[in-house]
DNA sequence: AGCACGCCGACT
DNA sequence: GTCGGCGTGCTC
């Protein structure tokens, strides 16, 4: 270090001198933008060394943007006199640390993108804006800014909640996680009430006692708060009140930095959040828990589509800690693993607190005559249930007041002008009147025509049912009933649904009427009967993972009722009362539906026994989107068929279901092999082709590795 | 992705 | 005569 400093102290001197081969020292780095080009990565050059994972500003083309230094190298991989000079070096914060900086460059190169893309969309967006740092609101940057500012006010004193004993399987499960000095995937499997959130609290503290940062992923934002207070009751005695950050979507730039900054120090202990935080940066990560690990929330459907839940086993291993996957229906990759010894599975099968399993129902909706849906069956119970005073739950995965309007006389259906979907009739009034056609896949909004737009006829009806639908039905059923429907619709208002599932708490609702966001983590006391409409819409969906999904929906809208209630009871109407998922339900028998799933899935070569990327394109028009797969998929035989040989197999172009979406048409082409490697060498040598050639070919194209939904 | 340059339509 | 539409080309 001396010497170089000695040497760019007197060069300048020397290269005055005539004949002097003497050169200022060049220092050649790479630097990670947000430009989706290349590999993210573009070279720059800088007369003093810098640091791995500093942040610097650069000029790019005509703008100043933030990078992330990520390689240093002998000489540029461009003409020298390309590469410009680094503007300024951001010594604010910490640089990234390694760990940080690798997880970043495995995600960059297992989902295909530009790491630039992947390690800056990752950050605060305060420490990625050149303007928080460049002109004139920018006095001393937004860290310097935020130190100045008071700290919050200290939140009440919490008294920790009675500490509940843990059962032997319980103390069994913690044993083996706090005995685990190295990286191990454990996956808790346990039906709801079995008390998974214990042994993620005992393992907690036991990390936390010995100096260590504890991340605990949920699927959602409704999720924290619930957690924040659990968490914050139990764990301020451990360590005081700066132990826990949250970490999700909803947060402003400035409470976003705040508690990344709190984490990334070190100064918070345990990170609370969703996906998004499984990139912050923990200098003493010592555990990781991912709750409910099956839930889709954890994989990201736009930008980079990576999979929280992946991501954070890979982290655990490369940081040689344990990892605690929990869920009471696994995904069937998690459980496959699983079964072939990959994971420790950790089985809770007592119930833990004092609650039974509810009654599950299945009443056969072929024969019978259904009353806007219900039936009679249905009907009576819940009745029964208000006289005993208990909750009922409607449990309906559509939204809206009717998926589509109908003229009666000559069957015109209202259509979204823009997708290939319809529109669905909404309530937006307390006034019967008061509707809206609205299509869910764009947004777009129409008055309700007064007469049909094809001929005329006045008679236009309201055809199937929605969650609104079913509140006004049921209101009409049950006149004394308080009921509350909870859904995208009711809940868009900020801390609105907060707001609707406290009064739920508080006793002051009778009848709840909701989609799947029911389904997640509320605690209902005094829910006595789950009733579940048209679950057969979710098995006959397109997808091969629908049976998965609708049986880990139901087993969770189940696990509403009767957690305190003794004799909770769940109905489930359908016409196929046959099918596995129903039957496999009706015996809370997760193991056996996983088995019969997975028999099905290797008989056919599906995932976890394939790995499948997905490429979707976007055009104009259906035909150029297909043509550009066409050629993609031709460039892959051609140029590739080594890895043809190698067992990737393709699929055909076909449109998406819902080809069009506001005027754009998308198609798909599905990537298989049996060999995940294989696969993802495959991809690396495809993938540099794609993008000239979606320019070439006026498509634009995504790469999705791991689909969830094809 | 941005941000420019560039070449054709209706406006003070 | 110019303001502005978005086609296409480049960014270490």
């Amino acid at each position: 270090m001396s010497a170089l400093q000695k040497n760019s102290d007197t060069c300048g001197i020397e290269q005055e001198q005539p004949g002097s081969q003497i050169n200022p020292k060049v220092h050649w780095v790479g630097v990670a933008l947000d430009v989706p080009l290349g590999d993210g990565v573009f070279d720059y050059k800088s007369s003093d060394p810098v640091e791995l994972g500093v942040r610097v500003i650069v000029t790019f083309g005509r703008r100043k943007m933030i990078g992330v230094v990520v390689s240093r190298q002998d000489k540029p991989r461009i003409d020298p006199e390309q590469v410009r000079e680094i503007e300024e070096v951001l010594s604010d914060i910490a640089p990234l640390p390694a760990d940080w900086l690798r997880m970043a460059q495995f995600a960059a190169g297992y989902y295909q993108r530009p790491l630039g893309e992947v390690m800056l969309p990752s950050l605060p967006a305060p420490l990625r804006k050149v303007s928080a740092y460049q002109g004139k609101a920018s006095r001393g940057g937004p860290v310097a800014r935020m130190r100045k500012q008071r700290s919050p006010a200290p939140l009440p004193d919490l008294t920790p909640d009675q500490i509940p004993t843990l059962n032997t399987e319980q103390s069994g499960a913690v044993d083996q996680i706090v005995a685990c000095n190295s990286h191990q995937t454990f996956l808790l499997h346990g039906v709801t009430g079995s008390g998974k959130t214990e042994v993620y609290l005992h393992s907690a503290l036991h990390y936390l006692a010995g100096g260590k940062q504890v991340l605990f992923m949920v699927p959602e934002i409704n999720l924290t708060p619930q957690f924040e207070q659990v968490l914050r009751a139990r764990l301020v005695h451990q360590g005081g009140e700066d132990v826990l950050a949250v970490l999700h979507s909803g947060l402003s730039d400035g409470q976003r930095l705040r508690e990344w900054l709190r984490v990334s120090t070190g100064q918070a202990r345990v990170l609370l959040g969703t996906r998004l935080s499984i990139f912050t940066p923990m200098p003493h990560l010592g555990l990781i828990i991912v709750d409910e690990e099956h839930d889709a929330s954890y994989k990201q459907q736009d930008g980079l589509r990576y999979s929280a839940r992946d991501l954070a086993v890979w982290r655990g291993h490369d940081r040689n800690i344990p990892v605690v996957l929990g869920s009471a229906t696994p995904s069937l990759e998690s459980w496959h693993h699983a079964q072939k010894q990959r994971y420790t599975c950790l089985s809770l099968r007592q119930r833990a607190r004092d609650v039974t399993l509810p009654h599950i129902r299945l009443v056969d909706t072929r024969r019978l005559e259904l009353q806007q849906g219900f039936s009679p069956q249905l009907l009576e119970a819940m009745g029964k249930r208000l006289d005993a005073k208990e909750q009922v739950l409607v449990f309906l995965n559509r939204r809206g007041y009717a998926p589509v309007l109908s003229c009666t006389s000559c069957g015109w259906v209202s259509q979204c002008p823009r997708c290939t979907a319809y529109t669905i009739l909404h309530r937006s009034g307390s006034a019967a009147r008061h509707h809206h056609l609205q299509c869910h896949h764009c947004g777009y909004h129409a008055r309700v025509p007064e007469k049909c737009p094809d001929c005329g006829d006045a008679d236009l009806r309201p055809m199937g049912r929605g969650t609104q639908r079913l509140e006004e039905y049921l209101g009409e059923c049950f006149p004394a009933a308080r009921i509350a429907r909870i859904d995208a619709d009711s809940t868009r208002l900020k801390g609105s649904a907060q707001k609707l599932f406290a009064k739920v708490h508080a006793g002051e609702i009778d009848i709840l009427v909701g989609t799947q966001m029911v389904a997640k983590g509320h605690d209902f006391a005094r829910l006595g009967l789950v009733g579940v409409l048209n679950a057969d819409a979710m098995l006959f969906a397109q997808d091969f993972r629908a049976p998965e999904r609708l049986f880990a929906q139901l087993m969770q809208v189940a696990g509403r009722a009767g957690r305190h209630v003794a004799g909770g009871e769940v109905i489930v109407q359908t016409d196929y009362p046959e099918q596995p998922v129903y039957q496999a339900l009706l015996h809370h028998d997760y193991t056996g539906f996983a088995r019969h799933s997975l028999q099905e899935r290797e008989s056919v070569g599906l995932p976890p026994f394939a790995f499948q990327a997905l490429l979707t394109a976007e055009a104009k028009t259906i035909a150029k989107a297909l043509s550009f797969l066409e050629e993609a998929k031709s460039v892959a035989q051609n140029q590739f068929s080594a890895y043809m040989d190698m067992a990737v197999t393709f699929y055909d172009p076909v449109p998406l279901r819902v080809v069009r979406v506001a005027h754009v048409e998308r198609a798909q082409l599905l990537v298989e092999s049996t060999s995940r490697p294989v696969l993802q060498a495959f991809l690396s040598a495809w993938n540099p082709q794609l993008g000239p050639l979606a320019n070439q070919l006026r498509v634009r194209c995504t790469l999705e590795v791991d689909p969830l939904e094809i």
